[in-house]
DNA sequence: ATTGTCACTTGCAAAATGCAAGTAAATTAT
DNA sequence: ATAATTTACTTGCATTTTGCAAGTGACAAT
C-alpha cells in the first residue's frame, strides 16, 4: 500500500489540507493525541468509532510521510509511539474551530462536555490553541482541565 | 444511493464536523461557493480538481441534507443555485484556518496569491470570517479584493 | 420544430474499505 | 531457557465507493 502520490490536484490551500489530513480517520488519530493523550497504535484501534488495523497502519505511515506526525520508540520495545511535529501542532487552532462549529450545531454533541473549552476558543482560539500545543507537546492529553 | 444513515459514528465534535461535511469532495464544493463565487452544478463541474459527475452530485444532496448548502431555483430554469445557509457560512472560519496552515507549509501554495486575506486571518480570523460571511450572504466571491 | 444546455442518472471497471486471520519481534511468565 | 503474551503490523477477500463514459429528460434558444 505505498501510496507514494506525490501528485497533488492543485495547490489550493483547501486542497493541499484536504489531502494532507482531511481524511476522516486520519483527523480521528489527530483528535486522539490531543484530545486523549494517545500515542501508540494499539490506543487508536480503540477509538470508539472503529478503525480497521490497515486502514489505521496506512493512515499513520501517510500523516508521517507528510510531517504531521513522527513515530519514535517506546521504552516498552514492542510499541510506538507517535506524536505530533510542530507542522501536526499547527493543526490545533483548527481542530478547535471545528469543535466550535459542531458545538453550536450538533445538539447533542459531546463537547457539553468541555463547554470551558469551548468557551475559551470561542473568545480566542489563537490564545488558548497556543496554550494547549505546549501541552500536548509535553506528552499531555488536553480533556481533564477542561471538563465540565 | 440514498445514504439515509442517520447514524452518526459519534457524536465527538470532531466526528460530528467529518460526517457532517469533512469529504474532500464536500469541502471543495464550500470552497467553490466561497472562493470562486460558484452558484452551480455546471461550475463546480469545471474545477481544476475534476468531479466525477455522480459525486458531485450525491455530495451536493448530502451537503443539503445536512443543512450546509440550499438549493434554489434559478432564472433560467434549468439550473439551480446552491448556496450556504447559516450554517454553511459558520465553516468559513474553519476553512480560513485551513487556508492559514497550508500558506504555511505549502511551499508552492496558490495562498501566496491572497497573502492579504491570509494576513487578516492570522491577525483576527473571526473578524474577517464575519465580513466575508456577509459578503459570501449576499451573493459576492471574496477573490478578487483580497488578490495580490 | 430542432438543436443546444443543463442537471442529473446509470452501468461498469477499478480502487478503497472493513473484517478476520495471520506473522514476526519484543516482553513477561514459568 | 522456554513458553506464552503482547504489540504492531500484513494479507486475503468480500463489500462498498469512486471514476469514467454514455445516456436521459426538462427547459431554452433559434
Amino acid at each position: 500500500m505505498k501510496k507514494e502520490k506525490n501528485k497533488l490536484r492543485s495547490h489550493c490551500p483547501v486542497n493541499y489540507g484536504l489531502e494532507a489530513f482531511g481524511d476522516r480517520w486520519a483527523l480521528l488519530i489527530l483528535r486522539d493525541i490531543v484530545f486523549r493523550g494517545k500515542r501508540t497504535y494499539g490506543e487508536f484501534l480503540k477509538s470508539e468509532e472503529g478503525f480497521a488495523t490497515n486502514i489505521l497502519a496506512s493512515r499513520l505511515e501517510h500523516l508521517i510521510a507528510e510531517g504531521i506526525l513522527q513515530r519514535e520508540v517506546h521504552e516498552d520495545g514492542r510499541k510506538d509511539v507517535y506524536s505530533l511535529t510542530e507542522k501536526g501542532l499547527d493543526l490545533i487552532p483548527l481542530i478547535f474551530e471545528m469543535v466550535l462549529w459542531s458545538a453550536k450545531y450538533d445538539s447533542r454533541s459531546e463537547a457539553k462536555r468541555i463547554m470551558r473549552l469551548v468557551e475559551l476558543i470561542r473568545k480566542d482560539n489563537r490564545k488558548i490553541s497556543q496554550k494547549v500545543i505546549e501541552q500536548v507537546r509535553r506528552g499531555e492529553g488536553i480533556v481533564t482541565e477542561y471538563l465540565l
